[in-house]
DNA sequence: CCTTGCGAGTTAAACGTGTAAGTTGCGCTT
DNA sequence: AAGCGCAACTTACACGTTTAACTCGCAAGG
């Protein structure tokens, strides 16, 4: 099945090539500091490693370095939405350049123990969105990787790196539906138990802002995927006097949508609706909802820098920018 | 930055403590065929390891076997949904239930050449939703890799592996609609072109579905996710005759449901609508929308079949069965 | 003239595995 | 009792890199 009489190229093929030692082409290729390296020697490597389409085997570099270039990407077992894909794809490119891997480890649970997988894999980095255990954390450190960052997290804890973002987008939500002139506000909040790591932050954001306004704080109601089960909750709003939804994110702000319809009202009128991501089937609810939105290539490149900060050793960069985030003004609210 | 004076547990640590030499804990944990170990130092040596926390490193393994049991999945950059994402996470258990490790890499246009990423992970098995060119495709062989699948592909090529399924969605939509009475189809296509190498055999399947049931071809267009372009779509399929319509997937056919309501009219009576792949949303339309579903964990257990007889040399297992993909019916067809 | 320094390389030792090719000791045949 | 086969191991090399340490000429400084 497999070609085996191919051998791969390695190093060694590339230095007879150009008629030097293995250890000159390894100082060319990666161009080491402190080293001197004739020009004509240089250009002599380089078009010989072209010619023969060399590229080094990352296991034995690994193996030597006992680094590797991979960052390891943890993806809950919980769904994710097409915004994490979209994260992950401009991660990959702000990685790439770089010079670093982006392999994404969707979990699952029959999966082996993700001990196992950093244990074998000695990424540069561990990105996850969950926790890891102190004991975990200090075990990955001691095996060598440099960053452990849990993008989201319990509130208890110490800020996470995507923690001000999120908080951010809740604030938002209630200023936008503040300045619209609502003055009692209701937060939808999503029914899977998992999601609850993003959905805490979003909503202290959401308080917050309220806070800031001078408004009593939100009415909290968890809203299934459901349009019955979300008219329930639509009716309590009304009866409460809540005249706008700020709600987890787009997905649950249209089964508000679709409650509100299932009670014979109109949005927004009878109850405004807030939701986040800009989901691309937004601007397809009924009516089209108005939403809160995050550059995730911003937020890539941000924490690509602070990745390539921490494998550096160096300190990673200023926090990201306010600006990532913006509502997209549609008819909901 | 990095605690460097933990060093790694390897497998000479293991021999030490259970005092045999390296080559008998390799053999032992690999339990190679055809060699002969005692009950006792077999279990000494399962003790050592698992009180070491042994993990063997993938590096060293990869470097001397030539082959790792990373199985690298190249995600297109195009738009991919939460599907995907599920299809991903069910595969990632499938896999590693089987002893393989789901690396998923999405691609981004600033990203490096992807036969630097192949070159460099020496995986058992590569992924890919788009094609690969002939020559790249032997490359990888010659390199090892022992599997290389295309998951769907130009209609002009050999059938790919997801082809069959595709296909299937698509003469499934045509056939409830057809067992609802409908004479005359629509076919809402994507916008994006990327999309084409899905949307084609869905699009294959549907026209199959109409020749069967005996039904003229299906009006095909283009329905962009917007409510004013998706109103005119609608409106021109009604000048045509046309009274129900099969979306190549549910935000498509959400975008075509808005038309309907932009155009002041109600589906299903005016216009009967189905989707693909009954997003969370789906239900949340305006009316709830019918669609086709697919069972991810069964492609996705088929599909991890496949990579191990690939990796094993064996040949793969039975086409998938069609009891893959149903019809969910809800309000709008 | 002998040292020193430096440019331009080379040599050789790891890194942690898998595995082919030995090496024992021991029970059985003949 | 010599020989054989086999269970139960061990020895030793290879995989492709990186990198500390070394070499070798040659120009400059005292």
């Amino acid at each position: 099945m497999v070609d085996r009489n191919t051998k791969r190229v390695t190093s060694a093929d590339v230095a007879r090539m150009a008629g030097v030692s293995r250890a000159t082409v390894s100082y060319v290729l990666n161009d080491t500091p402190h080293q001197t390296i004739s020009a004509g020697t240089r250009g002599r490597v380089l078009d010989a490693a072209a010619a023969l389409g060399y590229a080094p085997s990352a296991a034995a570099r690994t193996l030597r370095t006992g680094r590797s270039d991979v960052v390891l990407c943890l993806l809950p077992d919980w769904p994710i939405g097409s915004e994490v894909g979209a994260l992950l794809t401009h991660l990959s490119g702000a990685l790439a350049r770089r010079g670093l891997t982006l392999a994404v480890h969707p979990a699952s649970r029959e999966d082996r123990p993700i001990s196992e997988l950093w244990k074998a894999l000695t990424p540069a980095a561990v990105l996850a969105f969950e926790d890891f255990s102190p004991a975990e954390i200090a075990a990955m450190r001691a095996a060598g990787i440099a960053l452990v960052v849990a993008l989201v997290g319990p509130a208890r804890a110490e800020p996470r790196e995507l923690h001000v973002s999120q908080q951010l987008v809740g604030r938002l939500q209630a200023e936008h539906l503040a300045g619209l002139g609502h003055t009692m506000l209701g937060y939808a909040y999503p029914d899977d138990d998992r999601l609850r790591y993003f959905a805490d932050p979003r909503l202290a954001g959401t308080r917050e802002g309220c806070l800031e306004q001078g408004l009593p704080a939100p009415d909290v109601r968890t809203v299934p995927l459901d349009p019955a089960t979300a008219g329930d909750a639509v009716k309590a709003w009304r009866a409460a006097g809540v005249t706008a939804v700020c709600a987890y994110n787009d997905e649950v702000a249209m089964a508000v949508l679709a409650g509100v319809r299932r009670q014979g009202l109109v949005a927004p009128v009878d109850l405004a609706v807030i939701g986040v991501d800009d989901i691309p089937v937004a601007r397809l609810a009924e009516p089209p909802l108005t939403t809160v939105t995050t550059d995730q290539s911003a937020v890539a490149a941000h924490l690509a820098g602070t990745v390539e900060a921490a494998i550096a050793g160096r300190p990673g960069p200023a926090p990201a920018p306010a600006e990532m985030v913006r509502v997209v003004r549609r008819e909901s609210a």
